[in-house]
DNA sequence: AAGGGTTAATTGACACCGTCAATTGACGTT
DNA sequence: AACGTCAATTGACGGTGTCAATTAACCCTT
C-alpha cells in the first residue's frame, strides 16, 4: 500500500494495537508483553508497531492512557448506576469501583502507574486522562464543599483519597497484604478515617459510630 | 580456587554483590540493572552471580530484603535520634523518615515493592524484613493503645498508615504529584487525618486545630 | 494506459540480555 | 606427586528492542 493514512485510520490502528497489547498484558503480565508478540497477536509483522509508536515506551504510554480511560469509565459507570444518594455514598461507590478495578486488573493498574523513565515529564495527554479520572471523586467533593460540609478544600482531600487508595491497592496487588480479611478491614478503616476528615466536626461522632 | 566456601564467605560475597547491585540500581534505574553490568561492576565474570543467586529474580529478592533493612534502619535511627517525645511525635518522625527514604531512593524504594511474579508467595525472609519494618511504627502505636489513647487496634491503624504513606510516595516518585507544595500539603493533610483517627474522640477538636 | 514516486509494510542485521552447558584452574587430600 | 573437587570463566543459544535496507501497493502525471 502507499496512500498516506488518514488521521482516523492511524488512530484506529493505534487503538487496535493498544487494545491488543492490553489483552496481552493482562494475560501474560508486563514481562510477557513484547513488541514481537504484540505484532504476532495483531496479525502484523514485527516492525509494524513502530509505524504507530515511536518506542516501546511510547506504546506503554498509550497503554497507560487507555487504561486510565477504562478506569475512569468503570468508576463513573458505578457512580451513575448507583443513583444519586448524596456525596458520601457517591464517594464510597467511586472508591469501591476504583479498588475493584485495581484488583481485577492488576497488571493494567500497575502499568498505569508505572515508573516513567528518569525524570521524564508527564505527557499532556496522560495528564488529561489523570485529570479526568480525578474528577470522578473531585466532583462530589467539590459539591460537598460548596454545601459547606467539607472540612478541607476538595482538591486536597481528593489527593489524600487518591494516595491512600492507590497505596492500599498496590500493596494488595503485590501480595503484601496477605489476608483477604485484613485487606477489607484496612479499606474499611481507611474509609472511616477519611470520612472523619471529610465531615464537619459536629458530624464526626456520628460518623465514627 | 577449589575449597568449598564457608557459609560466612558465601554471605559475604552475596551481600557484596547485593550492595553493588543496589548502587547500580540507584545510579541507572531498574532497567539499567543487568546481571552482566553487575558482574563487571563487582569485578567478577559474567556468570559468577549465578553461583550466589539462582536467578535474576532471586537477586532482586535479595535487593528487596536489603533495601527493607536499610529502610528500617533509617526510620529507627530517626526515631532514636529525636528523643522520646511521646507516641505521636515518634510516629511523625518515623513517617517523615520513611517518606524521606522513599523520595531519596526512588529506584530502591520501587524495587522493594516491585511486583513479584504471578502469585508467587512472599518468602519467609522477606516477610521477616517486612515485619521488622512494620514494627517501627507499630511499637509506638501499640504503646499508645495500651495507654488507652488509640481509638482502633494498633495493627489496623498501622496498615492504614503504611498504605497511605506508600501511596503518597509512589505517586510522588512517578511524577504524578507534580508540585512540591501539593506533595507537602497532602502529606500534612494525611498526617492530620490519621491523627484524627488516632486520637480519642475527646482529643480530636484539639488535634484538628 | 503506462510509468514513476510516495509511503505503508516487511525482512535483514546488530547489540544486549538472561541463562544453560562445557571448560578451566586452584586448592586439599591421599 | 597425582588426583579429585568445586569456585570461576568462557562458549553458545534463544529472545528482545531497534536501526537500516528492501518490497509492494496506491495515486498522480503524461
Amino acid at each position: 500500500m502507499s496512500k498516506p493514512l488518514s488521521d482516523d485510520e492511524i488512530d484506529h490502528k493505534r487503538s487496535t494495537l493498544v487494545a491488543c497489547a492490553i489483552t496481552l498484558l493482562e494475560e501474560n503480565g508486563a514481562d510477557g508483553l513484547t513488541l514481537r508478540k504484540l505484532a504476532e497477536a495483531a496479525g502484523v509483522s514485527r516492525q509494524t508497531p513502530y509505524l504507530y509508536f515511536k518506542d516501546k515506551s511510547d506504546l506503554l504510554d498509550a497503554i497507560r492512557i487507555a487504561g486510565l480511560i477504562r478506569l475512569t469509565q468503570a468508576t463513573t459507570a458505578a457512580v451513575n448506576e448507583s443513583g444519586n444518594d448524596g456525596y458520601i455514598e457517591q464517594l464510597r461507590v467511586a472508591g469501591e469501583a476504583y479498588v475493584r478495578f485495581g484488583l481485577d486488573h492488576p497488571a493494567l493498574y500497575r502499568m498505569i502507574y508505572k515508573p516513567t523513565r528518569a525524570e521524564e515529564t508527564v505527557s499532556a495527554e496522560l495528564q488529561r486522562a489523570l485529570d479526568a479520572n480525578s474528577l470522578v471523586t473531585a466532583a462530589p467533593m467539590k459539591a460537598a464543599f460548596d454545601d459547606g460540609i467539607l472540612v478541607m478544600p476538595p482538591e486536597r482531600l481528593n489527593q489524600v483519597f487518591w494516595a491512600a487508595l492507590h497505596g492500599l491497592i498496590s500493596l494488595r496487588n503485590e501480595g503484601l497484604i496477605g489476608d483477604d480479611e485484613t485487606f477489607v478491614q484496612t479499606l474499611e478503616d481507611l474509609e472511616n478515617i477519611l470520612a472523619t476528615g471529610f465531615l464537619k466536626v459536629s458530624d464526626k461522632a456520628q460518623a465514627l459510630s
